[in-house]
DNA sequence: ATAACGAATCTGGTATACCACATGTCCAGA
DNA sequence: TCTGGACATGTGGTATACCAGATTCGTTAT
């Protein structure tokens, strides 16, 4: 027989572990908008030296969550809700995508997994489980997106995801989003039991176009100033 | 009156010209498959130091240019076609939605400027001028994405479109697919007249999906292998 | 008291030296 | 001839020193 040599896993860089830790960083302490960063305190906290931390940042500022102005410092950078507004549009495409090409794929024993997820809920209740639901609702967008099978949609979806990562809790949370959010759910699952690209990709849409009229109309997120 | 006051331009970084140099030789140039680059020698090259040579590096890697081996090198990362298939489903999602949301403001004078791109070249003599009629593609693209005013939607949507830059041409090029492609661009261009938002974002969507179906089919690249 | 100047200082950008690991080369021993 | 291993070399990763623009704040001249 052959010996299953373990596959190697080449050590992380710290470039990478700063990424992450910064990442976190930003995306679990609520921090005023425009709060400074600094390079050489950061780097002197994670204990490592500018260089890999430099990596890090740049690679925040590529993805937009933070904003270097050179001689001027590194900037959190907390999206305005126009801003929200145009990545849910680009979600909505990338998802309606992914449920349209789901329905090639989907077996019935996907759509049981999916159902199960919400079994647990119901409408007239939702609304006092917020927390569990807004977790749900991460993995049933994650589980569609899984099923259209496609690496780079995947990718770009998850690569979007993480900038609105704030946004979801609010606006769950916010009045009469949750009901509407799971019915919605169960007619998308309904579309892609019938395996209907159209119908699948319109209502999935149609909810996260829903989800951004809601931001644009009446959410308010802790980070704006309150008018 | 006021002055019209420069808007100061502010020095650019030589990571930034790294990149751009870098990319485009990158592009422009039709190297091998997994051709190894040297960033000592990159550096020197551009006359700069490995600072910000390694950011312009990083930056193509996380975009998918290349591919950084820790002690082993730099590496020139050209797609195999499945991947460029999944990165046209990509664009089409990107670019239906893009469709669908410039119905909401086209405005008779843009269904003009749309026309006139077009109007030099007839289905019949196209495949005579493919480079023309390429470039005519690249902008026809890039103003229906202007159209959708979302400036979230035309970041994505023109990242992508640098992946598969040199797609483009050898599409294009490949027999009947011109002819195809001017037909399904007027159409694109009446349904954006009627504003009529679900059969524009279909009709962009299915022009999307059959290149990347033709790609899957049959198209060749210069950097595979020959069978 | 106020405004203008300038030095000290802060900050990100850049250059460079050094490190550790991977690979190639060559020589010694079987 | 073939095998191993030591050493040289190549490579990206990291730390650090220095640079120049921007800012801050105190001093000075009016």
């Amino acid at each position: 027989m052959e010996l299953s040599v373990k596959p190697i896993t080449q050590p992380a860089r710290l470039a990478e572990l700063a990424y992450n830790s910064l990442k976190d960083f930003i995306l679990s302490s609520d921090l005023e908008q425009d709060q400074k960063l600094d390079e050489r305190a950061l780097a002197d906290q994670l204990g490592v030296s500018r260089t890999p931390l430099r990596e890090a940042v740049h690679r925040l500022a590529l993805e937009g969550f933070v904003r270097v102005e050179p001689r001027k410092g590194i900037f959190i950078n907390y999206r305005p809700k126009e801003e929200i507004v145009e990545i849910l549009y680009v979600r909505a495409a990338l998802e309606s995508m992914a449920a349209r090409l789901a329905c090639k794929y989907i077996t019935p024993k996907n759509v049981r997994d999916l159902r199960t997820s919400f079994q647990q809920f119901d409408p007239d209740t939702v609304e006092q489980h917020t927390a569990d639901f807004a977790l749900a609702n991460v993995v049933f967008h994650e589980k569609v997106l899984d099923l259209s099978r496609s690496s780079k949609l995947i990718e770009f979806a998850s690569n979007i995801r993480d900038q609105i990562r704030l946004v979801r809790i609010f606006t769950i949370r916010a009045g009469g989003r949750a009901r509407n959010a799971l019915l919605e759910h169960l007619s998308i699952i309904e579309a892609l039991e019938q395996r209907d690209p159209d119908l699948s990709a319109r209502r999935m849409r149609e909810h996260i176009l829903g989800l951004a009229r809601h931001v644009e109309e009446g959410a308010r997120f802790p980070w704006e100033k309150q008018e």
